[in-house]
DNA sequence: AATTCCCGCCAAGAC
DNA sequence: GTCTTGGCGGGAATT
């Protein structure tokens, strides 16, 4: 009897699947899977052709195989059993789903219907285990094997479902196989910024254009057409809407390679979430398959190949509109058409939401999914000047072949988070990769320090120590008395060769970005401080409360801004307070001695991320967080009140000795200080004019979560060192503002804005619990971030200074600033990954706990976020390119996965 | 015949 | 090697 069925799929040829699937009439899969039992009735058919289903196996004999292969297994294995138990029940409950129980035979042939398999159905299943808004508080952990066991499905499905789940924030990403549910808490923020970006894509343009262009079809063939009409909006949009068919023009590799390797990181969450942007757009709110299909493709591809792949998206499409359909956010209908009617969704979940973020803050970003393959260096050059030389100018980086460079790595590196959901205690890693990093860190930083780069001092290669900085969020107060602006800003760190410009958000208090690195090294991160990006454009960032300083490593290449540089020069000496000395001489160990010269924690950082990141050179650290597309914003950034930098200095002394402390206490116990470094900071000081953000997933953080984490940084930090650092939790759990996508052309939407700013302010005042995500995201960026900053960078390859100094004059007011997007994705592990930066980062590690959950951090009120799988949350402040006022960003949590754009 | 979409192969990357 | 994740598309089920 048994016998495989032979796989429907062959596509080598005969591929005989080895998996054991039951098939009766009567059952639906639901032995399958795991329970690798197999049977079927019928012998199946021959590679290539799928198994029949039910009916036809009723022809057989119902009962017959399967019925008692089912009884002997269920005899057999208990599991089995209480599967079929539980399916039952959920049938009984809800939605009347029906039975698959093959107690009858007959009744199960019926049931059994494809219908009852359905995406939707085992959506509407799995929902139902969850409420809709989840107590914080409570374990929200959701585990994929549990889940595919109670609901008796592939886990194959379950991933579908997560997916989509996943790109509206219901849940999120919390180790492998773990996912924490969120229901419908961040729903509304989420769609606002999916409504928000899809507004700026000109998603309802682009699709009146697809209509326009079906309808011209049927009679006259247009090609051109498509293009001019696609450059049309392009140039409205700052072509950004375009990028996705952009890319795939390119080198016509993408979609093969895209192909090939395939898995494009987590593409489903970016269709879904691109679908759902085009129902926000579109007023009526319907959008019919082969429309959505073409824009998610990039229509323009469409001409050739494309009939497969269109097939291909309207598939997905399905899926996911199933899901939307169980959430209750769409409805399917049908447009009716001359030929015929065409199937359409309605969207008919909420309508209106707050809008939170501004429009031009927003940002779009596309999805990486053409690895094309780019050319190194060169293009990581060209890719700098051209992205951000002139702050100005829209381009739409994607097409640039670095771009496409920097859209694969990123690729990669999502697809590795994606894959690895590295449980959140990595910090078994970090020994390791200590050890290694101290040589390394020690060659590299010698090798550096010849070039010319640091501007601030390198104080001794010994210095690599990781510096764990205590994050101190700075106080609201503080962030804006440094920079005036109440908000802090978001700083970009690049790397030295990339390039990156930090953007601001607006929205959030603290938008992570994470841009890739175009050559060996990380991505970047990006936090954006919108306020304070707004509040005083011109002032220098000031190392914050935080403390770290970024570090410039290498740069050759570029001269910082001058304004920079002296401005760099003070606060590293300010900086290095006693306590870095202190540090120096306990890290001292490790490298060289460490000298008077102001080591300031911020190069060690950097040196030990440098350090790491030569050693990992093949991985790099990924733009995890990037689920979007990639897109390349350019921001100018605003400059921060050199006046600040010196209060924030006298606050960075301080705290750097609280650090110092920490260190010591971390030495002792630890063998690497590095290790287990959750939280980083990243100060930046200089601006980066332009910005590259990838577009990916979004994720929202709040602004106020932010601003609860400063709050309580104080705090935190206190505890951490008691704590062994082992939450910087900013997280707590409360709503994340929403991220936004950015993409190029959105940057010429930023306007220089101050009048932004009381709302800024406001909402900076608002307390919230910093989102988790935030932290996650900080940690991602320890690696990812390069220091250098990359507008400056970019902008003016001359700076070599800029990496210095915190302090970099921004050429160009800040005019991105306002809007942050933040994409997080899930990050597990906390992988630090160094990046060489050019510019000055200030990072912090803070020790994470393994396991240990996000609360440790002393902060009561925020409850932590809850995070099934203990991840340490990091949390990173970026600065850049120094201008910015320095801000300090804090991400709580776990994982990320965002990104946001912006405009 | 067209639409819908289940199913599971198989690749990628993490262990 | 195993396991997790998820792209992908054949082709069955439905309409």
């Amino acid at each position: 009897m048994v016998l495989n069925n032979g796989d429907r799929k062959h596509h080598d040829g005969g591929f005989v699947a080895p998996q054991v699937l039951v098939k009766t009439t009567k059952t639906p899969k639901t032995l399958t899977g795991s329970c690798g039992v197999l049977v079927d009735n019928q012998i199946t058919m021959g590679p290539l052709t799928t198994p029949k289903k039910g009916r036809e196996v009723g022809s057989v004999d119902p009962w017959t195989p399967t019925s008692n292969l089912k009884m002997l297994i269920s005899a057999a294995s208990p599991e089995i059993r209480n599967r079929e138990k539980e399916l039952c029940m959920d049938n009984d409950g809800r939605d009347s789903l029906e039975s698959t129980q093959p107690e009858n035979g007959e009744e199960s042939e019926k049931m059994i219907s494809r219908k009852e398999k359905s995406l939707g159905l085992l959506c509407h299943k799995f929902l139902a285990r969850y409420p809709d808004y989840p107590n914080p508080a409570l374990n929200n952990d959701i585990c994929l094997d549990d889940v595919a066991t109670e609901l008796n499905v592939e886990r194959r499905r379950i991933y579908d479902i997560m997916n989509v789940l996943e790109s509206l924030h219901m849940v999120s990403r919390s180790a492998k196989n773990r996912y924490t549910w969120h229901g419908r808490t961040k729903l509304a923020e989420t769609l606002a910024i999916l409504k928000q970006v899809g507004e700026e894509h000109q998603y309802s343009q682009q699709m009146q254009q697809i209509r326009q262009r079906l309808v011209e079809k049927e009679f006259d063939f247009d090609g051109e057409e498509k293009e001019n009409e696609v450059a049309v909006v392009d140039l409205e949009n700052g072509e950004h809407g375009q990028k996705e068919l952009f890319f795939v023009e390119l080198p016509g590799v993408e979609f093969k390679a895209a192909s090939v390797n395939s898995r494009k990181d987590k593409s489903l969450r970016v269709m879904s979430q691109k679908f759902v942007m085009l129902f926000l757009v579109s007023n009526p709110r319907v959008v019919s398959l082969d429309v959505a299909a073409k824009i998610l493709i990039g229509e323009d591809q469409a001409a050739d190949q494309d009939k497969n792949k269109f097939k291909t998206k309207v598939r997905r499409l399905y899926d996911i509109a199933n899901v939307l359909r169980s959430l209750k956010l769409i409805e399917k209908v049908h447009v009716a058409e001359e030929r015929g009617r065409k199937p359409a969704f309605e969207w008919v979940g909420p309508d209106d939401f707050p809008q939170v973020i501004d429009s031009e803050n927003t940002s779009t970003a596309c999805p990486p999914k053409k690895k094309g393959v780019l050319e190194p260096h060169a293009s990581a050059d060209n890719c700098a000047k051209n992205l951000f030389s002139s702050p100005g100018t829209k381009r739409s980086f994607t097409r640039h072949p670095s771009l496409i460079k920097l859209a694969k790595s990123i690729q990669d590196d999502r697809r590795k988070i994606n894959s690895a959901p590295s449980s959140p205690v990595k910090s078994n890693d970090f020994p390791n990769k200590m050890a290694q990093l101290a040589a390394i860190c020690k060659i590299e930083l010698d090798q550096e320090s010849a070039n010319t780069g640091y501007v601030l001092q390198l104080p001794t290669p010994t210095s690599v120590e990781p510096s764990h900085i205590p994050l101190q969020p700075p106080t609201q107060e503080q962030a804006v008395n440094t920079t005036a602006n109440p908000i802090p800003h978001a700083m970009l760190a690049a790397q030295p060769s990339g390039s990156v410009a930090y953007i601001p958000a607006q929205c959030s208090p603290l938008i992570p970005v994470l841009l890739p690195q175009q050559r060996g090294s990380g991505p970047y991160a990006v936090y954006l401080n919108p306020s304070s990006l707004r509040s005083n454009p011109l002032a220098r960032p000031q190392p914050t409360s935080l403390a770290v300083r970024s570090m410039t490593f290498e740069d050759k290449t570029g001269q910082s801004p001058n304004g920079q540089s002296a401005a760099k020069s003070h606060t590293a000496a300010d900086a290095s307070p006693s306590g870095v000395k202190r540090l120096r001489s306990e890290l001292a160990s490790e490298g060289s001695p460490s000298k008077d010269t102001s080591p300031k924690l911020c190069e060690i950082l950097q040196a030990r991320l440098k350090a790491r990141r030569v050693g990992q050179l093949t991985s790099r650290p990924s733009p995890r967080a990037l689920h979007l597309d990639p897109e390349f914003v350019n921001t100018p950034g605003g400059a921060v009140a050199n006046q600040t930098l010196e209060q924030s200095l006298e606050l960075l002394l301080d705290r750097e000795e609280k650090v110092v402390e920490v260190l010591k206490e971390l030495q002792g116990s630890e063998d690497d200080l590095l290790v287990g470094v959750h939280s980083l900071i990243f100060f930046c000081s200089t601006l980066p004019i332009q910005t590259l953000i990838p577009a990916g997933y979004l994720i929202p953080i709040s602004q106020q979560s932010l601003i609860s984490y400063k709050e309580h940084s104080k705090d935190c930090i206190n505890n951490i060192q008691t704590t062994e650092l082992t939450s910087f939790t900013l997280s707590t759990g409360s709503r994340p503002a929403p991220a936004q996508e950015i993409t190029p052309t959105n940057l010429r939407l930023q306007r220089p804005t101050n009048a932004a700013s009381p709302q800024a302010t406001q909402q900076a005042h608002r307390l919230n619990s910093p989102s988790p995500a935030i932290l996650n995201f900080t940690l991602q960026n320890l690696g990812l971030i390069s220091s250098s900053s990359p507008g400056s960078a970019f902008a003016t390859p001359q700076t070599p200074e800029r990496a210095n100094t915190l302090t970099s004059p921004l050429p160009s007011p800040l005019t991105l600033q306002q809007r942050a997007m933040v994409f997080i994705k899930p990050l597990s592990p906390v992988h630090i990954q160094q990046t060489v930066s050019p510019h000055q980062v200030a990072l912090i590690g803070v020790q994470q706990p393994l396991m240990a959950t996000p609360k440790g951090s002393g902060v009561p009120q925020h409850s932590f976020f809850h995070t099934p799988v203990s991840l340490s949350p990091l949390a990173a402040v970026v600065n850049t390119a120094g201008q910015s006022s320095i801000k300090t960003v804090h991400i709580p949590q776990r994982k990320l996965d965002v990104t946001t754009d912006e405009s």
